[in-house]
RNA sequence: GGGCCCGUAGCUUAGAUCGGUUGGAGCAACCGGCUGAUAACCGGUAGGUCGAGAGUUCAAAUCUCUCCGGGCCCA
């Protein structure tokens, strides 16, 4: 049986029980189990880190996926949610760094590998409690209790598999790469370390000449770190751009045209040659210092792109030990890698003059020595850009690292074509931000030389005869070249790193490769990892791929979308997932990234605490698009929580409360359809067309669009109208058929909107419908399937008409204050002029305007003639330029006379005779402007193409019902502010004038039955438990009521 | 520095694919009304250089370009 719930909705109480009730009936598991069998709809979570406390991001991405997988499921399909943890990486080590205070790496190394592993893994979990408590709060299913975590033995052993597949199809590689690195730490940092650092600073910049080989002429060069000079092993110039030969103070240089016209603008030089820098290629010259000793050929120019006009002098000296332009183009000539600093920062013993110096510290002694030695041509200071290491401080230099990479430029049409199968939301991101990615794709950079992370499978041979390489793909095949491979073991450092693995070619030691792997690979394996396959669950796997649906904020776009199809291109040439829901970012209310430092960042508990989760579900899904970034503040979920929610509680507390006040039975009781009043009707199109919308909505991902219809018609539809409407006839005290066809109608859109909002809001969803649920209904609504709705049951003409019904009543409204009538005094009538179609489709509504607008009767009218009446005006700057001077007799003769008789005058003859003095003259039409107003008591007002008027004629009649209007609703307010239950009865004491009492005589009973009045009676000094006096207009009334 | 997304009233936003009457709503403000479901409701008033500028066009919030501001990614 339904029960009346509590009138104020305390979101946290009555989350709280909803939970209870979903743990102790298993209905998460249930929603899973009972679609076993049916077609899968594939979801991989995206891991999250839980070494940080989960932020409002956070929340929308795992309520988006919520919705998203609680919809599918109601839509019929098997969906497995396993959640995942992503325990590896930089950010991870630096927290523990923070914590035990290890400054650098030798710090870790002196700390042990083994110990610190331990805290990194710790530490990973260190808010696990949080995220899930969070994930559950928020009534997002996910199965915790079996996630996949990137740290297990299971996981790492299918990484390692899948880049056995890499290694196999020659795609893993070693190589250099160049990377940010600090020498003080002895680390490459992250693009994300170093975004933290940039300084700008003042650098010395110089201008040098190399000498062309075999000729006294010299490259003009410009760098802004004279280090790197050491290593120079060529110089790049633009080959479109063009370069002159000049004689500039008795030297001959080469420079750009352009930068030659900048650089020298004040001086004097002779032109001696012009052509385009591709005419360089190839021309050799000679190095600046002896200690560089490249097996390969160098010091010759050569083209490159990058070379800008913007500064310098339009050639570019390379060092691809330092720089990553450098490094690219280096390769493309095969130039030698001289590398002529130490991981110190300082330049080895073949740099004698410099040999321990910090590099940077050099920069004014080299200087100097290219002074002494004529090569310098001028210094200049420059300001710029530099990154410091956000740790100590000290400059960075770029630095070839070596690196094992894995070569996606290799399958780049691969990937394309994956990535063209892929269904984006927002589609932009497809060709646009990822798709440009992809078509310029470079290898990944894979290992790390870190410490916490999958550590990479591959094994040298130290056997400098033999060096043979091995990647290995399974835990078995390492056990079976390994000397006493323990039962118990940890694929990470140290332990990879101490086996005694031997050769199996020559059966000397082979020694693991130092370095871990990027954590994006990590995730990035998830679609078959999680399932360790291929060593298990085979068949799992395989109904599991591809994936159907991922979801994760904007910043993933390079990131774990990137990953995951990467791998996935390499490893069985198809895209991973088919459907990708790109999600926007959560910003402060100002429109501010949140960060900890700015102190803008919200704590979701305490919303969830005040404002309860369904209404901050529903603010994020409703606020915008889903891959628009949304603000959050409290103060807007606050105001989602009292437009929506609230509206939608009371509307069901007031269903209930009268439901259960006339023991509404809803198999006994229930009225069908069709034979329910047309109001009832109506709402139910309403219904049906909205659930339509909603439908069509979510197909796009347009989740935004299905909750805003679906506010609308909660609140205007079906709570300001409908139930509004639907009142009076509740108010009854016998079962009539309409008020039960009210109920009926009232319980169908409560069923079907908890159905249609349970994926939305699933908590305030269960809560109504555990309450009005019959027993042969599923347990929970989220058990339930879609709501399926008869388009039978679309009525356009009602919705239309009523639509037009609802702007006649506003319209009608709005007159009332213009003219100055309140509501509660009736009129006579209201009459609509309107063609015959538009009188067919209201005349069955038309009550309803009646009451809206408290009028008698309507009236219906095809023309405005019996309201309007039309006068004419003289049109004075006609009459003016035509008469002259007898304008202003005309206009003097013209104020005596009626106006509208002129007017039936001037359409019947055509023309009005006027005697001005002597002469006779005719007016026409034309002098005259044609003016339409309302009759004496009609007000007017346009819908459209419909014309509303109200006869404001008063009677004696309408007034004393106005009157007792006024009396009932002070009456009620005074019930109200007692506290009385709708059905208390009252004792009714009134003091009114002698004349007003017997203008009321024909409504004291109306008056007695709507205040529920045992008695009426009218006494000079009114008594009882609340006695007030009111003023109605003018009149001052007394009213004392009595329990 | 490069790429992409966004900018409409104090706030949240519709309208932008496909140019076409006077740019719609809601919240907040003010005035008035209604109310025995409401953290409500109804009517009215005020509030807009549609981020700025230029261009295309008979016509631009809408198309193009430049700039400004915010964001993300990449350097």
């Amino acid at each position: 049986m339904m029960k009346t719930p509590p009138q104020k909705y305390i979101p946290k109480d009555v989350e709280a029980n909803i939970q209870k009730y979903w743990r102790q009936h298993r209905i998460f598991e249930k929603s899973i189990d009972q679609r076993k069998g049916r077609t899968p709809y594939v979801f991989l979570e995206g891991p999250p880190t839980a070494n940080g406390l989960p932020h409002p991001g956070h929340v929308l991405t795992r309520v988006m996926k919520d919705l998203v997988l609680r919809y599918e499921t109601m839509r019929g399909h098997y969906i497995l949610r396993k959640g995942g943890w992503d325990t590896h990486g930089l950010p991870v080590e630096i927290e523990v760094e923070k914590k035990l205070g290890l400054e650098d790496k030798q710090a870790i190394e002196r700390f042990g590998v083994a110990k610190f592993n331990e805290e990194c893994k710790k530490s990973v979990f260190r808010y696990e409690t949080a995220w899930k408590e969070l994930t559950h709060r928020i009534g997002f299913w996910l199965d915790m209790e079996h996630p996949y975590i990137t740290l297990k033995n299971e996981y790492i052993e299918s990484v390692w598999w899948s880049l056995q597949q890499a290694w196999n199809k020659k795609l893993l590689y070693h190589g250099y790469k160049v990377v940010p690195y600090c020498p003080r730490c002895g680390t490459a940092l992250s693009s994300h370390e170093i975004s933290q650092g940039y300084k700008t600073v003042e650098d010395p910049s110089i201008f040098v000449k190399f000498k062309l080989k075999n000729k006294d002429e010299y490259f003009l060069a410009w760098t802004t770190t004279p280090w790197t000079l050491i290593s120079n092993v060529a110089l790049a110039v633009h080959p479109d751009e063009p370069y002159v030969k000049i004689r500039s103070n008795g030297d001959i240089l080469i420079l750009a045209e352009e930068r030659a016209a900048v650089l020298l603008k004040s001086q004097e030089y002779d032109l001696l040659d012009r052509f385009p820098g591709k005419d360089l290629e190839h021309v050799e010259y000679e190095p600046l210092f002896p200690y560089a000793t490249p097996t390969k050929k160098a010091w010759y120019v050569v083209l490159a792109d990058f070379v800008t006009m913007e500064d310098g002098t339009g050639i570019v000296h390379i060092a691809p030990a330092f720089g990553e332009d450098d490094y690219k183009v280096g390769n493309a000539y095969d130039l030698p890698v001289v590398q002529l600093v130490k991981l110190d920062g300082t330049f080895p013993e073949e740099v004698t003059l410099w040999k321990g110096q910090f590099v940077k510290d050099a920069d004014p002694s080299i200087i100097q020595y290219l002074e002494e030695r004529g090569l310098l041509a001028g210094t200049k200071k420059y300001t710029h850009e530099y990154p410091f290491c956000w740790r100590c401080d000290s400059p960075l230099l770029y630095y070839a690292m070596e690196s094992w990479f894995i070569a996606m430029s290799k399958v780049k049409t691969s990937l394309v074509k994956n990535n063209d199968q892929i269904a984006w939301y927002p589609q932009h991101l497809q060709q646009g931000r990822f798709g440009d990615f992809i078509r310029e794709v470079k290898d990944w950079a894979l290992s790390r030389d870190r410490y916490w992370g999958t550590p990479l499978p591959i094994w040298t041979c130290t056997n400098p005869q033999c060096h043979h390489t091995i990647c290995v793909g399974s835990v078995q095949e390492l056990r079976e070249i390994s000397d006493s491979f323990p039962q118990q073991y940890d694929l990470h450092k140290p332990f990879v790193d101490e086996l005694k693995v031997t050769c199996p070619k020559c059966h000397a030691r082979m020694m693991r490769e130092k370095e871990v792997i990027d954590c994006w690979y990590d995730s990035g394996s998830a679609f078959f990892a999680q399932w360790h396959y291929p060593f298990e669950n085979t068949t799992l796997f395989e109904q599991n791929f591809p994936v159907n649906f991922i979801s994760e904020a904007l910043d993933q776009t390079r990131g774990w979308f990137y990953s995951l199809l990467a791998i996935s291109t390499f490893l069985f040439d198809t895209n991973p997932y088919r459907t990708v829901l790109t999600l926007g970012l959560v910003l402060d209310k100002d429109n501010q990234k949140m960060s900890k430092s700015k102190k803008n960042y919200v704590d979701p508990s305490l919303i969830l605490d005040h404002e309860g989760a369904d209404a901050l579900r529903w603010y994020l899904i409703s606020a915008n698009a889903p891959w628009m970034s949304t603000r959050f503040y409290e103060e807007a979920v606050k105001e989602t929580l009292g437009k929506f929610i609230l509206t939608l509680w009371n509307s069901y507390n007031f269903f209930t409360t009268y439901a259960v006040l006339d023991h509404y039975d809803m198999e006994q009781d229930y009225t069908s359809l069709r034979k329910r009043g047309l109001l009832d009707q109506w709402i139910w199109s309403r219904f049906t067309r909205l659930t339509q919308d909603v439908t069509s909505y979510m197909k796009d991902f347009e989740i935004h669009k299905a909750a805003r219809a679906i506010e609308t018609f909660v609140i205007d539809d079906f709570s300001n109208w409908y139930l509004r409407r639907s009142r009076k006839r509740l108010w009854v005290e016998e079962k009539t058929p309409d008020k039960l066809s009210g109920y009926s109608t009232m319980y169908d859109v409560f069923l079907g909107l908890s159905t249609l909002l349970a994926p939305f809001i699933p908590f305030i969803t269960e809560e109504i419908y555990q309450n009005i649920k019959t027993s042969t209904m599923p347990e929970s609504v989220h058990l339930c399937d879609c709501v399926t709705v008869d388009p039978a049951a679309l009525h356009e003409d009602l919705e239309h008409g009523m639509n037009t019904i609802r702007q006649l009543v506003e319209a009608g409204r709005a007159l009332r204050s213009k003219v100055n009538i309140k509501g509660r005094l009736p009129l006579h009538s209201a009459s609509i002029v309107c063609t015959e179609e538009v009188e067919h489709l209201i005349t069955p509504l038309q009550e309803l305007i009646q009451e809206e607008l408290n009028v008698k009767t309507i009236h219906y009218a095809r023309s405005t003639s019996a309201f309007m009446t039309k006068t004419v005006k003289p049109n004075y700057a006609h009459i003016g330029p035509k008469y002259k001077d007898k304008a202003k007799s005309i206009t003097q003769a013209l104020a005596t006379m009626d106006a509208h008789h002129i007017y039936t005058t001037l359409t019947k003859k055509k023309h009005l005779p006027l005697s001005i003095g002597t002469e006779e003259i005719r007016l026409t039409l034309d002098d005259f402007t044609v003016v339409e107003h309302e009759k004496e008591h009609f007000a007017k007002a346009t819908v459209s193409d419909i014309i509303l008027f109200l006869d404001t004629s008063m009677t004696p009649d309408l007034e004393a019902e106005g009157l007792a209007r006024e009396l009932i609703r002070r009456i009620q307010s005074m019930r109200k502010e007692l506290n009385l239950h709708v059905e208390d009865k009252i004792t009714t004491e009134l003091h009114l004038s002698e004349e007003e009492q017997n203008a009321l005589r024909g409504w004291l009973d109306h008056i007695r039955e709507e205040t529920r009045s045992q008695a009426l009676a009218f006494h000079k000094k009114p008594t009882g438990s609340l006695v007030k006096t009111w003023t109605i207009d003018e009149m001052t009334v007394e009213i004392g009521i009595r329990i």
